[in-house]
DNA sequence: TCATGTTTTAACCAAATGGTTAACAAAAGT
DNA sequence: ACTTTTGTTAACCATTTGGTTAAAACATGA
């Protein structure tokens, strides 16, 4: 019992356990043993709290892509100027993602597993999302000749892609470039302000 | 046995097999059994050709590991002008990930289960990146005047993540942007070209 | 033909793992 | 005080899973 889990409810170390264990090691990897462990409970309270590794999971990945996904969505929607919206969205959502490095490959992984079913999910209840919106603004930015005829998909794809796979690839990264845990923080800090720069460079005419 | 698994010799269908079970489910969820099951033989032997489940898996990691990570190696290295580098390696990286689309998560995900031991493994022979030869041609072409004074460490960041990421998020971006599987590879064979121009246009001078 | 080595199988085993039971302790009503 | 509800535990159970054994089928060479 490393850290603070002495005075918490249960519940909550429960969770925070569970978010540790299955970012790190995933569905399948992931042991409920550990798990118990971790929150210094024993694996029957687990089930007390959670009757199974399936539904606990469930509440874990569902608060993680809950993390992540609204905020691409915002994209599409947000009654904001281009520039300033893929200025913001950088910015954002590489704050976010630097508190929880791990979660975007846990959660692609995850997907991954069992597309529909995750994606129902997640989507459940909540606004699906929809380019349109996004594809009239950047119509518009076209023609008030402020950019050049662009692909709205790629573009999106360029953004989004950028943001995120240095996260995915983290370990990859910096063991091939040589950068220690500080290095990594410092570029991805810089990134919120050169991803811009360098889209804005490309689509600006 | 849906496939051609009757005249090759066992072995190859064993790799094959675990290549397919290994991809899809990771070394965590991937079941022994389900790869004798694949292969069209039983568990026994199965361990009669490798001899244990983590020593069947490192083939398989390796042989996909050594198929994305080379060809990154050679934008360091290639005697090559920057934009035509830039060129051919989108379309030569994203030819070969579009026959394997699932390689780059799979590998991804298991670097990150245990990163060290990994990449060791891969380098392990082979000459390890080296930036330095990149890091001088951008130099020169910025003093050449013919691109503007950006940070290569970003550029290659940018390459790499535009490149590789739509197919880590492959799902995820298929149910979200309601694309189907040969919409899919359209876009991809489309993001050879795009992604280039896309970077040529925003540091070019 | 028969002896030898190789490939394949069915049956088996031990450890790991998700989950349950039944009893005990603590808290909350009354 | 005492009854009921909630929280917690140790011990247990059934299934899954990686791995082994011993014998059978097949191939090979003398």
């Amino acid at each position: 019992m490393s850290k603070a889990k002495k005075d918490k409810p249960t519940e909550e170390r429960i969770l925070a356990a569970a978010k540790n264990i299955f970012v790190l090691k995933g569905m399948a990897g992931a042991r409920m043993q550990d798990i118990a462990d971790e929150a210094g409970i024993n694996k029957a309270l687990l089930h007390y709290y959670f009757k199974n590794k399936e539904q606990l999971f469930e509440v874990i990945f569902l608060e993680a892509a809950q993390k992540l996904f609204p905020k691409i969505n915002q994209v599409f929607n947000a009654d904001q100027p281009l520039f300033e919206k893929i200025e913001s969205f950088c910015e954002e959502y590489i704050e976010v993602v630097m508190q929880n490095p791990y979660l975007p490959l846990f959660v692609l992984n995850e997907i991954n597993q069992d597309p529909e079913h995750f994606l129902d999910k997640v989507w459940a209840g909540r606004t699906k999302p929809d380019p349109t919106k996004f594809l009239e603004q950047i119509e518009r930015e076209v023609k008030k000749g402020t950019i050049k005829r662009i692909s709205p998909l790629h573009l999106l794809m360029n953004l989004i892609s950028m943001a995120i796979f240095p996260f995915v690839a983290k370990p990859m990264l910096q063991k091939n470039l040589g950068l220690d845990e500080l290095q990594f923080r410092l570029i991805m800090q810089q990134r919120k302000k050169e991803i811009p720069k360098f889209i804005i460079d490309s689509i600006k005419k």
